[in-house]
RNA sequence: GGACGAUUAGCUCAGUUGGUUAGAGCGCGUCGCUCACAUCGACGAGGUCGCAGGUUCAAAUCCUGCAUCGUCCACCA
């Protein structure tokens, strides 16, 4: 029993670490400036900088590196440009998350020295994710990289605040906004995602004032002496400033304008009516709570109503909660409450509630709507052109579904929250004038007023009034402020906007608009509209022609990939275990288009099989064959050579192969790009021509007398070819053509697979320098590297129908017969004998494909059958089995088997044939084909009957 | 409450503009380590294309409705 050790599998490990680093060396990453060419632009989606790599990275990186890669090697100029994102909110917490196990607060420290320890931290860390995509061999230019804090990107958002404050884009005003209580900062809609949870409707009695004459405990009256208010957040209680009902509710009608008692503070409040209130819900009745909803917000200014907190920034009870509730956090009160109310048998009831609540997209706390003092954009008058450029067709989603979701979004856009107040990001380049502001005070809604200077460095005196007591703004601008600019802010904008000498463009001038932006669908909202309405606004041109957006990672239950979840696969892990080239074309081979991505770990077997099997193809190729075919190839593709079926065959199956790829690639179709290889490199080379070629080799060396194939190591002497025996000619062009097939496969799959075909590419252009000690190179291993090779072209003149027609039929024959044998548990084929009837004479000459691959080698084309065979028919073909002691019983019940399944099917076509509808308005091919379908089916009837009848 | 997507073999999915007998991978069963590859090879079993209507000579494919699952959006306390 021989024990297979591990060597004839693929071992990507050192094969990739050596690649990537020579490629980085050699500088194919960084593209060449040809004014010439149009060039191919990527920008990176910044991944968050305190990011490890998951799996949607993952796909998104791939995806873009091999677009990138397949450019490249069309000699296009390509630019990827990666960058990370400061992630304003996430770094800050990381960072404060490690001050805390100092027992450290930020606060302790100060905005400066908190923010030297950001940087200090992102020094150390920041590169982690950066240092991940290499390994998944991403193709990205890193002398480009971009940090959306680094200086010009910073200069780039300040150019943008201060353009916008002065065309009036932006203002500052007092708003309920989500607030997150945990991270104490406002956020914008996007990042306070819905989420529905199962809460609680509480009903609250809200006393009504006592009337002169009438007590308290209503007796004798037959109205009731309260109103009941039903709410989720009953905490909010101690801000309310009025109960209000819908104007026409007959339930309430006599109460508008009476008072109410706000239980626990006694307070007086009155009951209004607004068109706003929906009666159907709770009871009706809603307490107005301004400062924490807004829609309370809206119908109180509508009143004239002022408001109160009863809340601090932190989301704990501040003073006007009462004592007993002050400092208790939001959810504690609200039981507290609870039991308060119902003490004071103020409680009506509780029903379960389901609703949704807005969560933050950071720490996944519960959003308290807060009025807060904040900076807004405003987004309609930017997202007008956004939408033109996109109905036009000037930008375009892959897939086009999505174009609807960004239009619906785009169309139904409020105002950008861009102020945080947190202290690691850009801060606002606002400043103010202590003295003017106690003047005329800052809550004005356009903040285009005195003691408001928007600059970018701090003025040295108020222009107003000369003082020099000024101050910046605490706030930061919403990471996605700098986000959205990234297309051209990355390209250098806006400083070098243009060069003095034409020739030599700008990275911004070349690069912009970018070609394809690749992300994921949670980005729409948050980034790419965005980048959409700044390309328009700053540039005046589209920052990208196409995006395409691809599915959502999530594990094998539909759940989102997440390392909180605890359900995440580590890309990092399956590297390590089966390498990046098996990693990126699994992920990819598993994607369908623009569907989520159910994974689990199993899953990457495809690409580990099918790395190891080009692997082992190529092994058996550069083993077994001379890498050396100088001469034939212009023989062979010119068509002069007079080659066999199976080489035109291949020929054909490849060249069409290579166009579908290309078809596929530029419709954004990964998957089938990658399918299309397999199949032709797995299914096709490897199990057919590479089988077929074994035979060749043996014949060769005998003819050349270099022995058995079992010596098949030793090296041949070229120059036997010229003994001109039939069989070495053949065996050259079948070494011709399996080299090339190879060679240009790694070309092909090298987007895909970068290391691997690299390694092997490599391997094919050393072993063709030792046999020809020439400096000579075949055309396409000029290159340095597989990574700047010619991208394979598909030959049209290769395509060959006819041949593919015929090998296919052989193939249907040969697989036919070894069922046959298989059934018959055949194990001597030596005994066996083939009787070919009605078998193409064309195809006659190839006989020895059908012996070599079914290993019977007595093979006879007759015209009369056999007596005693096991039998079928393949096509127009029949096929007898002729061995000793043959049980035909079996065959019999087979045969029984298929004419029934023919009878069925024939029955099906007669009648088609036989309405007249289908022959009058199908298509004449339709019907031709039909028909023929018919007679080839009703001949395959004829012959098996025939057959039957035999036994 | 809206919008979008999904529903095809045990599982994961292909299936272009309707047109021969609906495909693949994994899994399963049988056989095989023949010197590229057991991460392999050969062969096989397995589907009334979610349901109900409709259009058509012809529907997995187009239309309508329904069901189930999923995602996103939406100020209903």
């Amino acid at each position: 029993m021989k024990t297979k050790d591990m060597n004839f599998r693929y071992q990507p490990k050192e094969t990739e670490e050596k690649w990537y680093s020579y490629w980085e060396e050699q500088g194919y990453f960084t593209p060449e400036i040809d004014v010439k060419k149009k060039p191919y632009t990527i920008v990176i989606p910044p991944p968050n900088v305190t990011g490890v790599l998951h799996m949607g990275h993952a796909l998104n990186n791939v995806l873009q590196d091999i677009l990138i890669r397949w450019k490249r090697m069309q000699g296009i100029p390509t630019l990827w440009l990666p960058g990370t994102d400061h992630a304003g909110i996430a770094t800050q917490n990381v960072v404060e998350r490690m001050l805390s196990k100092k027992g450290l607060k930020r606060q302790d420290l100060g905005r400066e020295r908190f923010i030297q320890e950001v940087w200090r931290w992102k020094e150390e860390h920041g590169s982690t994710i950066i240092n991940q995509l290499k390994r998944l061999g991403c193709s990205c230019d890193w002398s480009r990289e971009r940090f959306t804090m680094d200086k010009g990107l910073s200069a780039a958002v300040q150019e943008v605040f201060i353009r916008l404050y002065e065309e009036r884009f932006i203002y500052r005003g007092n708003y309920i906004v989500n607030w997150c209580p945990r991270c104490q900062t406002a956020l914008s809609d996007e990042e306070a995602p819905h989420k529905e949870i199962e809460g609680k409707l509480y009903y609250i009695k809200y006393p009504l004032k006592e009337r002169k004459g009438q007590r308290a405990e209503g007796k004798g009256n037959s109205q009731p002496d309260f109103v009941v208010v039903a709410t989720t957040r009953p905490e909010t209680m101690f801000g309310d400033v009025a109960v209000a009902v819908h104007p026409r509710d007959k339930r309430y009608k006599k109460l508008i304008g009476k008072k109410a008692i706000l239980p626990i503070l006694n307070k007086e409040i009155p009951i209004i009516s607004d068109s706003a209130v929906n009666s159907n819900f709770g009871t009706g009745a809603v307490k107005i709570t301004p400062f924490h909803d807004a829609n309370d917000f809206d119908i109180a200014r509508r009143h004239n109503l002022s408001g109160a907190f009863c809340m601090n920034p932190n989301g704990t009870m501040n003073a006007n909660a009462g004592e007993d509730y002050e400092g208790m956090g939001r959810f504690e009160a609200r039981e507290a409450l609870i039991e308060d109310l119902k003490e004071r048998k103020l409680l009506l009831k509780i029903e379960p509630h389901l609703h949704s609540v807005e969560h933050c997209y950071r720490c996944h706390t519960m959003i308290e709507p807060y009025l807060s003092h904040q900076w807004f954009a405003r987004m309609k008058p930017l997202a007008k052109k956004a939408i033109e450029v996109v109905k036009k067709g000037e930008i375009k989603f892959y897939p086009p579904r999505w174009t609807k979701v960004y239009l619906n979004w785009m169309e139904n856009i409020r105002d950008w929250c861009i102020s945080r107040q947190i202290w690691w990001g850009h801060r606002l380049p606002v400043f103010y004038c202590k003295n003017c502001i106690q003047k005329t005070g800052s809550k004005s809604q356009f903040p285009k007023q005195r003691g408001i200077i928007v600059a970018k460095t701090k003025p040295e005196r108020c222009p107003y009034c000369g003082s020099s007591e000024i101050y910046q703004d605490e706030d930061v601008l919403d990471t996605w402020f700098s986000s959205w600019l990234w297309p051209f802010s990355t390209l250098g904008w806006p400083e070098k906007q243009k060069t003095e000498d034409r020739k030599q463009k700008t990275d911004l001038d070349y690069f912009y608009p970018t070609s394809t932006l690749v992300t994921a669908p949670e980005i729409i909202f948050f980034w790419v509209a965005r980048m959409i309405m700044a390309g328009m606004k700053f540039m005046g041109k589209i920052p990208f022609k196409d995006v395409y957006i691809h599915g959502t990672v999530r594990d094998a239950s539909g759940k989102k990939m997440s390392k909180s979840l605890g359900n995440a696969i580590d890309p990092l892990e399956i590297i390590k275990e089966i390498g990046s080239d098996a990693l990126r074309f699994s992920i990819v081979f598993i994607s369908a288009t623009g569907q989520d991505i159910f994974l689990s770990k199993q899953k990457f077997a495809v690409g580990r099989n099918f790395a190891n099997k080009v692997w082992n193809a190529s092994r058996y190729i550069l083993q077994n064959w001379e890498a050396n075919y100088e001469g034939l190839p212009s023989i062979v593709f010119a068509g002069s050579a007079d080659l066999e079926l199976k080489e035109r065959w291949i020929l054909s199956r490849f060249n069409q192969t290579i166009k579908e790829v290309n078809r596929c690639l530029e419709n954004y179709r990964f998957q089938e790009a990658e399918s299309k290889i397999y199949e032709f490199f797995w299914h096709q080379f490897c199990d057919w021509y590479i089988e077929l070629a074994k035979s060749v080799h043996a014949t060769r060396h005998t003819l050349t007398g270099t022995g058995t194939p079992h010596a098949t190591r030793q090296k041949l002497k070229p120059k036997s070819v010229e003994r001109g025996a039939w069989s070495v000619e053949r065996s050259e062009i079948t070494q011709t053509i399996l080299y090339h097939i190879l060679e240009t496969s790694m070309r092909l799959l090298h987007p895909f697979m970068p290391f691997i075909s690299e390694e092997i590419w490599q391997r094919i252009r050393r072993q063709r320098r030792k046999e020809r000690k020439q400096k000579e190179k075949p055309e396409n291993l000029q290159a340095e590297s597989i990574m700047v090779a010619e991208w394979p072209k598909a030959d049209e003149k290769l395509i060959d129908k006819k041949a593919e027609e015929d090998m296919e039929l052989l193939i249907e024959i040969i697989q036919a017969i070894r069922n046959l044998c298989a059934e018959l548990s055949v194990k001597n084929f030596k005994e066996v004998k083939l009787v070919l009837v009605h078998f193409p004479k064309r195809l006659e000459r190839y006989s020895n494909y059908l012996s070599q691959l079914t290993r019977i080698e007595n093979i006879d084309y007759q015209t009369t059958k056999p007596k005693k065979a096991i039998s079928t028919v393949v096509q127009k073909s029949e096929l007898y089995l002729v061995l000793k002691d043959i049980d035909l019983s079996k065959g019999k019940e087979r045969l029984t088997r298929k004419i029934e399944e023919l009878d069925k099917e024939l029955e099906r076509l007669s009648q088609k044939l036989e309405h007249k509808d289908f022959l009058q308005k199908a298509p004449r091919e339709v019907v031709q084909k039909t028909k023929e379908t018919r007679e080839k089916l009703k001949q395959e009837r004829k012959k098996i009957f025939a057959m039957l009848g035999q036994i």
